[in-house]
DNA sequence: GGAAAAATGTTCAATGCTGAACAATAAAGT
DNA sequence: ACTTTATTGTTCAGCATTGAACATTTTTCC
């Protein structure tokens, strides 16, 4: 009868997010956990995969791509590069850009590393049949679609 | 014809996953945005949302709810003591425990936050019918399960 | 061509989060 | 009863992340 519920988790869809919300982080905490041995957190996990695709790639494509902030990866960077995994080459063209790239070491990890992730993901999804993994990943793209959009909107 | 995809970008549930990270991200700055006139941020709103719910809830369960270290609500709760927002009595049984509750204060700027948490939602989960977030939320519970009980098994 | 605006990367202070070590208290084992 | 173990909350050092201020370089616009 009632269509505003007295309380938020009465929502359905409040509902729902809070289960994407809940997964994602325990998610994040498994991933940690199962990439620890590589020495690696999951912040630069997502720099070395983003690498390994898109090679060449300057900072702050990469930090738009993460979601994340240039500085952040003024940080992570150097530190991934000092370990030997990453090389940073000024472009030639623009020399305000730094062109980023994996080094050998740094693709075996990144190999080593996305073997751990897909194989946590397909061990964490294998309840979820492929049809639904679907549905799942459309409706995330329409909500990503509305969140960027309010995005660009306000700021 | 090859089960094992060469990339794990061309796993369809490592795609689909990639989608709700991105979302929760997504998600998580607009919130931040949201409920940045109200001068608190979304571990705040994690806190005072549980307290609204769980009266008297310890910091050690609260903990728990959130998946947060206890250090970490050892951080949090006195400042929002200190605003005003929250009050900490000792348990009359047990001596180690702090018990947590809102006050009138806390209570008041919970019920704003909720609305626009929900406002947020409502708007952001608004193209995804009501029947694809239930089977989202189905895929989530799986999913939580089967971390919670990994996590159980390694630590 | 030259001034104004925008883009790229860096630095820094502030804050959040963690895990480990700790003190106080409670519960279990003997 | 007493020792041992577990639980609760705190503190602290370490790291991630952010936003603002900055220097350098490029683009835009007159």
């Amino acid at each position: 009868m009632n269509e505003n519920q007295a309380f938020p988790w009465d929502h359905p869809r409040f509902r729902s997010w809070i289960g994407v919300a809940r997964a994602c982080q325990l998610m994040q905490q498994a991933m940690t956990r199962a990439i620890a041995d590589l020495d690696i957190k999951t912040p630069h996990l997502d720099i070395l995969i983003n690498l390994y695709r898109f090679d060449g790639i300057s900072q702050q494509e990469l930090a738009r791509k993460l979601l994340v902030g240039r500085s952040n990866m003024s940080m992570l960077l150097p530190q991934l590069e000092k370990r030997g995994l990453i090389a940073r080459r000024p472009d030639a063209k623009d020399k305000r850009v730094l062109r980023l790239s994996l080094t050998e070491a740094g693709r075996d990890l990144t190999a080593k590393a996305m073997a751990i992730q897909t194989g946590l993901i397909e061990r964490t999804l294998s309840k979820t049949p492929a049809d639904r993994c679907l549905q799942v990943a459309e409706a995330m793209e329409d909500i990503i679609g509305i969140l960027q959009t309010m995005e660009d909107d306000e700021g």
